[in-house]
DNA sequence: ATGCATGAGAG
DNA sequence: TCTCATGCATA
C-alpha cells in the first residue's frame, strides 16, 4: 500500500485505522483526545487529560487567575444548558432587537470600541436575521430525530454574567468583539484555540475558533465555548505582549481518510435530492449512492453534514429566508466597525 | 473559511 | 441509525 505516501510526513506512522497496518505502535491514540469532551449536555470537559498529557504532561490548567475571576464554569458546564441546540434563528426573529434589550443585558462585555450609539441590531450586518426555517417541520420520522429542538429563549432575569445563558445577541455581540480583539492583540485563531488548552486544558482548533466567531456553531455550542473565550480575552488583555505559553500540541492524530471531493455536478444532484428529502433511508442512500457512484457512507455523511448545515444560523446558500421584518423598525446596520478586520 | 470526516451519546 | 461537537485537510 503506498497511498500512505501522503499526508503529514511526520506523523504518517500512526496506526491505520483503515485495516492498512496495525503494526503500528500502540501509543499513538490520540485519537481520543478531540472528543473527549462531547457528552452532549453534560459535557465536563474539565477532564481531557489523556491527550495532552501524551505529549505534554506538564501543562496544567491551574494558573494563577484561573480560579478567581469567577464562578469556573469549568466544572460545571450544566448550568441550564438544556436548550436547544439549533434554536438560533427561530428565537431571535421573535423578540424585537430594541434598544432596551440590548444595551440591558447585550453588553456585558466592555466595549470600548462599540458604542451604544447606533446599534440597534448589529447581528444583521451579516445578514443573519435568523428565522424559522424549515428545521421543524420534519413531521414525518416517526422515532428519531425530534431531539432537543425547542425553543431555547431563556427568562432574561437578573443582571448579566457569564453564569446566566446568553441571548443569540448576546453571542453575536461577543463573536464580533471578540474577533476584534484577538486580531488587535495579533493572535490567530489557531493562536486561541491552543491557549484554550493551555489554560484549561481544552485544546480547540483553529476551525473551532473560526466557526464561533462565524456564530457557525449551535447555540449551546457557543454558550459552552463563549466563558472560555471571554476569560482567554482577559488573559490576554492582561498579559498582552508576555509571552504567551503556546505550547505546542504535536497534531499526532489517526490518519483519516482522504477528504472526497465531490464533483460539482454530483454536488448539485444530492442537493437536489436533500431539498426533496432532506432525511434519505438507508435504503435511498443506498440508491443514490449508487447512481452517483458514491461511496454510501459518503452519501450518508454529505446528509449528515447537510443537515448540520441547515441548522446553523449561516445558510449554506448564502440567504436566509425570512427575516420578516415587517415591523416597520430600523433594523439596518452599516457594516462599519470601530476598527477593520483584517482578517488574517 | 469550509468541506468532508470521526466518534460519543441517544433512541 | 441519527444528532452533535469537533477537527484535519484543503480550496
Amino acid at each position: 500500500m503506498q497511498q500512505a505516501a501522503g499526508y503529514r510526513d511526520a506523523q504518517t506512522l500512526v496506526q491505520s485505522d483503515y485495516t492498512l497496518q496495525s503494526n503500528g505502535h500502540p501509543l499513538s491514540h490520540a485519537h481520543q483526545w478531540i472528543t473527549a469532551l462531547s457528552h452532549g449536555d453534560g459535557a465536563p470537559w474539565s477532564t481531557s487529560p489523556l491527550g495532552q498529557q501524551d505529549i505534554k504532561p506538564t501543562v496544567q490548567p491551574s494558573r494563577e487567575e484561573l480560579h478567581s475571576s469567577r464562578g469556573p464554569h469549568l466544572v460545571h458546564p450544566a448550568h441550564g444548558n438544556h436548550h436547544s441546540a439549533g434554536a438560533w434563528r427561530t428565537t431571535t426573529s421573535a423578540h424585537l432587537p430594541s434598544m432596551a434589550s440590548t444595551n440591558g443585558q447585550g453588553l456585558i462585555y466592555s466595549q470600548p470600541s462599540f458604542t451604544v450609539n447606533g446599534m440597534i441590531n448589529p447581528g444583521s450586518g451579516q445578514g443573519m436575521h435568523h428565522h424559522g426555517l424549515r428545521e421543524a417541520h420534519e413531521d414525518h420520522h416517526g422515532d428519531h430525530g425530534h431531539q432537543q429542538q425547542s425553543q431555547q429563549q431563556h427568562q432574561g432575569h437578573h443582571d448579566h454574567s457569564d453564569e446566566d445563558t446568553p441571548t443569540s445577541d448576546d453571542l453575536e455581540q461577543f463573536a464580533k468583539q471578540f474577533k476584534q480583539r484577538r486580531i488587535k492583540l495579533g493572535f490567530t485563531q489557531a493562536d486561541v484555540g491552543l491557549a484554550l488548552g493551555t489554560l484549561y486544558g481544552n485544546v480547540f482548533s483553529q476551525t473551532t475558533i473560526c466557526r464561533f466567531e462565524a456564530l457557525q456553531l449551535s447555540f449551546k455550542n457557543m454558550c459552552k465555548l463563549k466563558p472560555l473565550l471571554n476569560k482567554w480575552l482577559e488573559e490576554a488583555d492582561s498579559s498582552s505582549g508576555s509571552p504567551t505559553s503556546i505550547d505546542k500540541i504535536a497534531a499526532q492524530g489517526r490518519k483519516r481518510k482522504k477528504r472526497t471531493s465531490i464533483e460539482v455536478s454530483v454536488k448539485g444532484a444530492l442537493e437536489s435530492h436533500f431539498l426533496k428529502c432532506p432525511k434519505p433511508s438507508a435504503q435511498e442512500i443506498t440508491s443514490l449512492a449508487d447512481s452517483l457512484q458514491l461511496e454510501k457512507e459518503v452519501v450518508r455523511v454529505w446528509f449528515c453534514n447537510r443537515r448540520q448545515k441547515e441548522k446553523r444560523m449561516t445558510p449554506p446558500g448564502g440567504t436566509i429566508p425570512g427575516a420578516e421584518d415587517v415591523y416597520g423598525a430600523s433594523r439596518d446596520t452599516p457594516p462599519h466597525h470601530g476598527v477593520q478586520t483584517p482578517v488574517q
